[in-house]
DNA sequence: CGCAGCATCCCCATTCCTTGGTATGGTCGG
DNA sequence: CCGACCATACCAAGGAATGGGGATGCTGCG
């Protein structure tokens, strides 16, 4: 596939003015480069936003009422592993990137039941905004066309853009801030410190501790403490790194 | 440029196994594509501790002294935008990505004058670890390849993949090994559930979840939820796009 | 079969977190 | 100078997590 048509294909993206468009944008594409099938979802990181985020795809029924049913979004191993990428991958390469569980292969096996076999999954994370992925699907018997997942690549990424427009608009979402004193009290608490043991080690009261992590939960609007670790992760206020030295020293570097 | 030349090029990338051979493959395909410079820079998340990312760049000494005498990368506009595009994206749509302050147009200007008029630009963030950029620029008086600009969003992701392999080093799953019901008490916990309400949401007991969770705290020789669900993070048992659309839509607790 | 691992359930004491308040002093910009 | 924001400190009540016990039944494997 020469440059220019995939060109021609991002065009119909950057013109896609709603979901359907899109939607229609995404299986023509997909059908160029060859895959059977696609899904797309975008999600926002913030509440109160537009309702309930972006999910398209043209899977096989079947899958699609089983998904929704038995709630498997939450233990996709494809979704899970869109954390661990900087570039698309193939479904057949998810164990080198996530510890899969029974239950996970037992996912993959269903799909390829009904007719979902091999894909190539290309995840995109803005940090305290927005994160989303986008899969293109060979069906049963049929592998993944290699020449052209480097055209997946920028087309996924495209569909990506586009379902962010529409999703954001183009008014950029105000982004939650902590302050000094606030992400230091909450990387503490994601090192597993107690409030009062993160007040010996920044020589403060208990009490002080406490109350800059009940306004960083304000600003956030979050009600525990593990939401707030997670969600400052997420924007990228605190790193797995300043969490857990030991796994980059001992666990993988050195291994 | 045909994509069997891309795939040349990308092969450059993936055999570098240290920097200097990661600056040498992104001068040459800086070149092969017909920009004039190009730089890169990979970091990794975390605080306070000495800076161990990555930069690496061909830019004018003028500028490189200049950048670093006075830290502007914490102020630069052109990373500030990486954090608001999916894609990569032309220095001279800066405005319409981030509002530009005055000091920003300024920065670009002197930009221009050491010999970097315009620049293309590819961000990737992955939650909690790391954040990079990689920019193909053009010296004054020339203005960007449009036919190359996809094929530089190929090729940074790449060059960023092998930034982030040279850095992080192998990203192997980990020894720990959850059952499919800890890590499921493990995701509801992420979400903000208490044990009460994961118990009513698995139809289990609540005592059976505390009972789960203990287990995974066990195994992964942690002691509090904090650090657990971080931890679960990290390791890809659970994911970000399984926990934060569940806190923007219904069922959260403040309603 | 025996044993390990898993999922399920129960109790209790202690500690910690959350939520609702109030209050002082410092800093910075309009 | 005033208002907005930040860092600091304190109190009280109720809810939640942790760590220590113990228990049953099922499955898979040698």
């Amino acid at each position: 596939m020469p440059l220019y048509l995939i060109e021609e294909l991002a065009h119909d993206f950057t013109q896609a003015f709603d979901l359907s468009n899109l939607h229609r944008a995404l299986q023509r594409a997909s059908r160029c480069m060859g895959f059977d099938h696609f899904a797309l979802n975008f999600d926002l990181h913030r509440h109160g936003a537009s309702p309930d985020g972006v999910l398209l795809h043209d899977y096989p029924d079947a899958w699609a009422q089983v998904y929704v049913a038995f709630d498997l979004a939450g233990r996709d191993p494809v979704r899970r592993a869109c954390d661990k990428s900087l570039t698309g991958f193939a479904w057949r390469d998810l164990p080198r990137l996530i510890p899969m569980t029974k239950g996970d292969r037992q996912m993959l096996a269903i799909g390829r039941e009904v007719g979902l076999a091999d894909g190539y999954t290309i995840g995109r994370h803005l940090p305290g905004e927005s994160s989303g992925s986008c899969s293109f699907v060979m069906r049963a018997e049929r592998s993944l066309p290699q020449g052209m997942l480097m055209v997946a690549e920028l087309i996924g990424a495209i569909a990506l853009a586009a379902a962010r427009r529409l999703t954001v608009g183009p008014t950029t979402p105000p982004q939650v801030q902590f302050t000094d004193r606030q992400r230091e009290c909450v990387l503490w608490a994601a090192r597993g410190k107690t409030a009062y043991e993160t007040s010996i080690i920044l020589g403060i009261s208990e009490e002080t501790v406490i109350q800059h992590l009940k306004m960083a939960r304000e600003r956030s609007a979050l009600h525990s403490r593990h939401e707030l670790t997670t969600f400052a992760l997420l924007c990228g206020f605190i790193g797995y790194q300043d969490i857990f030295p030991w796994w980059w020293r001992a666990g993988r570097r050195s291994g």
